[in-house]
DNA sequence: CATGAATGAGGCTTCATTCAT
DNA sequence: CATGAATGAAGCCTCATTCAT
């Protein structure tokens, strides 16, 4: 039994219906919050019956969480092609890459922000959310090791750029566009003083 | 007929009462979030009927809107005192004192995160959340005047310091009290190369 | 043990406070209808307690009821004295007064409409509702006697004339005052022509 | 495929319940009065989910609205084919008509009497109201024309006639069936000397 | 698979009534 | 007697979920 085999057996064929669902409780959420979203409004906006969302998704607890990891992994996916630069310009492209896509997937960025507390997400979710920070997690070992860096704990560093990245864009995002480029790099020089030996 | 009697007599609403409600309120949302908070375990939790509640709240926007302004104003009262100190002492210890009231009161951490982006906050309570941030406004464009700080604009600085005291001082919260004091002064170092000329 | 006894013994003092309520409990239901009113509002608009309420009128029910008797009381007062009157000006006093006294008391004419169909009356005031109409009564037989008026039984007549001076008297409310005195006139005509032989 | 199923297509609501729910309403509001109506018992009389009622009315208000156009939309419809009678007898049939439906419908009696004055109804509700008085309203004027009726505004005959035949139907309800056509007459001959020239 | 009406538990809020002061 | 905070039952309405078509 091979991956494609378990993910028919998991799933339904539609799958452009599947990610009109998504989409349309990604937009709901950054629109009236997670504590305002409600089934019938995410198939209003899907375009699909009430209970064909219950045909891709077992519960309002397992659309969010299967969103939360599709919008993860579509954020991590960000850090994965980075090998051979050195330290400095590598940091600087995952950073810039983090900023980019959070300003131009705001919805995203409101939903992860929501998300991440609330109770709707499985354990099994929570574990895995960290696992796509890999290749961020071994340029910040890497950089210890050349001694570029602070010696302070990966988790430690990582929740740091995190924080920062997340909250920062989202100023950033309410800049005019001529601005932003600048402002990205403002944001990136702060982080790199911050962790930087 | 004293003091107390006629104090009692000028506010028939029990402020007693009133804060447990608010600090019910509190633990319920670190418990359940803000979108699971119901009204009536709220009142169970403060051991108050559910009628109660409203005697002292309009409703339910109305004692989350509350809540946040006495939190965000006790929170923000760490910063009024620092009056003499040369930069980076007076920098320090605000810090210190964000994370210090941070680790210590984790449940008004999460609800803070939460209500900050929620709909229940009405419009002058979210123009007055800046106000009592002036003292750190100030201190940082005294920075910025001596030269010690970047020249970057102060609202930008306090996002930014917002945003990496309040996510790492919930994973300090997690660190044995022993590595606290260490982790706290990491932080801080982080905060001021992050923002050093 | 005299009537007065009996007076003191069901009622507190303060008859200006129970007036005030009765008062208040008239102008809240001519306002807000009869299934709005709250005691809290009748408390309100009295300037009492709510508890105070409760100090003269043993719970909701018993004001309406002690409201519908006053009411009806005052209204049908009107009918007590046209002793010696040959039939048609006694007639027409009878029927001017109640239409003079329902376009001056909007409120009580309100209240009397929507409370009558309500479970909030006693049986007890049911049955005495009519009592009052007494006068009324015997100038109808007295008519039917004297061969002025069709031979039909008293009380059919009675709701004849109750019905049609209640809801005319409401339109002629709405008039200017001006011709208010013409269309009482009309009101009066159409009845008799309605009820003489 | 046949008309029914399209027809089926077009109408998910099943219309049967939406009667059934209109019928709860009326009898409910006929037992306990439009004050005390609940939307819990009218859902437990029709025999539905109290969730159910709103997917046919948007609200309580929307339900008694709703049942009010269709009561007085039934009411009326009696009065639309007198077509070419002379003027007495036109009169008569409808004031028997009229007569006749209330004292067999005293549910529907009970709660337009309560409902008229009700905050529930809208705006459009209470200006489409009298519209289907037209053929009423047109027979009254060609009385005038014919000097046969009293040279009196339409209105104030109309609100004659709805209150005089209102309340004395309520009242031939109550007579044993064997004297309702006599007592019908006898009404009818009220209202035809009261407002005869 | 898709639909959306139906369900009913649960949340917010009101309000008649009580009771300690 | 007067007060008004406190109570908690009950009403309105929403919404996650199911199921017959």
């Amino acid at each position: 039994m091979n991956i494609d085999s378990l993910w028919l057996a998991m799933r339904p064929r539609d799958e452009a219906k599947r990610r009109a669902i998504l989409a349309a409780t990604l937009e709901e959420v950054a629109q009236v919050g997670l504590a305002g979203l409600s089934m019938e409004a995410v198939a209003r906006r899907a375009k699909v019956a009430t209970g064909t969302v219950y045909i891709y998704f077992t519960n309002k607890d397992a659309l969010i969480d299967a969103l939360y990891r599709d919008t993860k992994q579509e954020l991590t996916s960000l850090f994965c092609k980075d090998e051979g630069l050195p330290l400095r310009p590598a940091f600087q492209r995952i950073c810039l890459a983090y900023l980019d896509y959070l300003t131009r997937h705001q919805t995203a960025m409101i939903f992860l922000a929501q998300a991440a507390g609330s109770p709707s997400l499985s354990e099994q979710t929570r574990a895995e959310a960290g696992l796509g920070m890999r290749p961020l997690h071994e340029m910040l070992e890497r950089g210890k090791r050349e001694l570029l860096l602070k010696d302070l704990d990966t988790p430690f560093m990582m929740a740091f750029l995190n924080a920062t990245l997340r909250d920062l864009a989202a100023l950033a995002a309410a800049d005019p566009p001529a601005q932003r480029k600048q402002r990205f790099e403002q944001i990136v020089a702060l982080c790199w003083d911050a962790l930087r030996a």
